[in-house]
DNA sequence: CCTCCACTGAAGATTTTTCTTCAAGGCCCT
DNA sequence: AGGGCCTTGAAGAAAAATCTTCAGTGGAGG
């Protein structure tokens, strides 16, 4: 780069006016912040062996500042001495000051901007519950999200898109609602899809009609219920795949499940969020349906044709 | 949260079945290399205060591990051997191990793809349906978020909340999975919380017992439903309020409603997604229950000390 | 060629961090 | 209700890190 350049002429004539190159940048309104920047611009005020030092710094940008200070001195073949003194040129009081900036610098970069975001809600306060509990789920979709595999997304949507295979689905007390949800959505997408009843009583009937290789999709999130547990279990045993969404803490049925999702769920509330459980499904829904859209887009025309015959929905 | 305690009874007993989420990993050859999967996959076995401080190491990862040993165990509420005995638990000779591990995991992550953080998994190129479709929600939510003024949030929690309205739950062929979860959740916090079965044939039953100034929450999306409006108009014309949760074009039922809600639902799928709308009723939920936590409380207690006596969730 | 000056690293001093021990506290089981 | 086991953190010991001093080195200029 010609600045480079430039700096390499500028060099000689501030090197006796250090902060040169730093005040020609704070003129400029552009703010010195990451090390790396300061690092760049006093590069003309640095002696051989911090210049040395500079670059291994930046080869491995954070991590190489995040060791020792002798492991440092030593990648660098510097003495820890020159390392203490670049820093301290830096601006900062001492080299666990700079490992601070480091790891901030390093928060800062690996959370993306949504989650960095304060406020969701305009005239409401950053501690109001709104922006409080939007904060908290953007958060866990983040961590959720950072955990999936995208190989095993791509098993699951394999195993639920297959018409060879019968699907049943269940949820415990609470997360019914989302087996219901992603049940809906099946339903219209394929054919053999079953919704098991919260009542254990029934099981029965329907592990008799389980084959090997059908498919169960068990939602359970804690409290972990015991009869979810038996359920997979004897599934398992009679040869079906299980696949799981659960929490971040995992319900014992990932023991037997071939996929298992863990969808962080705390919220400030006294009561879990099944927000991220029902993004996941929402997902896999929409992926085992686009594999297919022709097949998918006939049965909903069918749907739809029903719906206008019965009246149900408003045409305007 | 009294659901911790519950945890740590349950410990005990899930504890000698440990690396359950280990053995499904190692089924399809998933190797256990990172801190962070190292972490999830034995977090069975962990205690409860190494579990907590499990949490915030995966909370900003893997920033949080690289300060001193003491900046983590305060960040984690715990003391410094309880950090040292987890990072030993987890294969490491220790603590500085620990973070030699963590610093090669940040070169490995960071020297790939120039850390643009567009995506949110890992592992998986910018337009995967994962990412396309997570960005697509945080946005919706983004939106919605932003449209809502706080004082009709505070007015439709006092309504929802005062125990001398009765509260009616209704939602449509889709949404009805909503109305539900909401409901289930409301019938904790409050008495006289009814949910109104989809067959708009019971309707009828339900009128005749609504009084003025009761509540009705309606959740409506595209495509509105006819009877649903109906029921909306009849509902109003008794005294009822309504408060409604719709989606970005709003519901007609808005017309009649005190207080409506309306939240993107966009998503690059042939369906609609009902995630923002959970996300307010779940908001909701948690500031109604917080309003009244004693009674709250003790109604939770009562239903714990049932589900006990039912032996409906796991105890061993 | 000599002198001076700035840079550099060895070595020790100092501070900080990490690890270990041990006693208190809690919970389960008998 | 008490014994035993596990978990937890306080405190101090051990180890490691960081910082400082100071003498040696090399290069620039006279």
């Amino acid at each position: 780069m010609f600045f480079d350049e430039l700096f390499y002429i500028l060099r000689h004539y501030v090197k006796n006016r250090p902060c040169a190159g730093h005040l020609i940048f704070e003129r400029f309104g552009v703010s010195t912040n990451t090390v790396a920047e300061k690092l760049e611009l006093r590069s003309s005020e640095l002696t051989r062996s911090e210049r040395q030092l500079c670059d291994v710094i930046l080869q491995n940008y954070p991590a190489s500042g995040l060791g020792t200070i002798t492991s440092l001195a030593e990648a660098a073949e510097v003495s820890t001495p020159t390392v203490a003194r670049l820093v301290q040129k830096l601006g900062f009081s001492g080299f666990p000051g700079f490992q601070r900036a480091l790891r901030a610098e390093l928060n800062e970069k690996i959370s993306s901007p949504l989650t960095k975001r304060a406020s969701w809600v305009d005239d409401a306060p950053e501690d109001h519950i709104l922006n409080r509990f939007t904060k908290a789920v953007i958060d866990n979709i983040g961590q959720s999200m950072a955990k999936i595999d995208p190989k095993e997304f791509a098993l699951c949507c394999d195993l639920i898109g297959d018409p060879s295979r019968k699907v049943y689905v269940i949820g415990g007390r609470i997360t019914r609602t989302l087996a219901d949800y992603f049940f809906l959505h099946l339903q219209v997408i394929r054919d053999d899809v079953v919704q098991i009843t919260s009542s254990s009583n029934a099981w029965p009937h329907y592990l008799l009609d389980l084959k090997a290789n059908d498919i169960v999709v068990i939602f359970d999130i804690r409290r972990y219920e015991n009869g979810t547990l038996k359920l997979a279990k004897m599934a398992r045993e009679r040869g079906a795949e299980i696949i799981l969404f659960s929490d971040q803490w995992m319900s014992p049925v990932a023991e037997h499940a071939t996929v298992s999702y863990s969808s962080h769920i705390a919220v400030p509330s006294a009561w879990d969020s099944n927000l991220t459980l029902m993004l996941m499904s929402e997902i896999v829904i929409a992926e085992v349906q686009e594999r297919d859209w022709e097949h998918t887009q006939s049965r909903m025309e069918a749907l739809e044709d029903m719906f206008d015959r019965t009246k149900l929905f408003r045409k305007f």
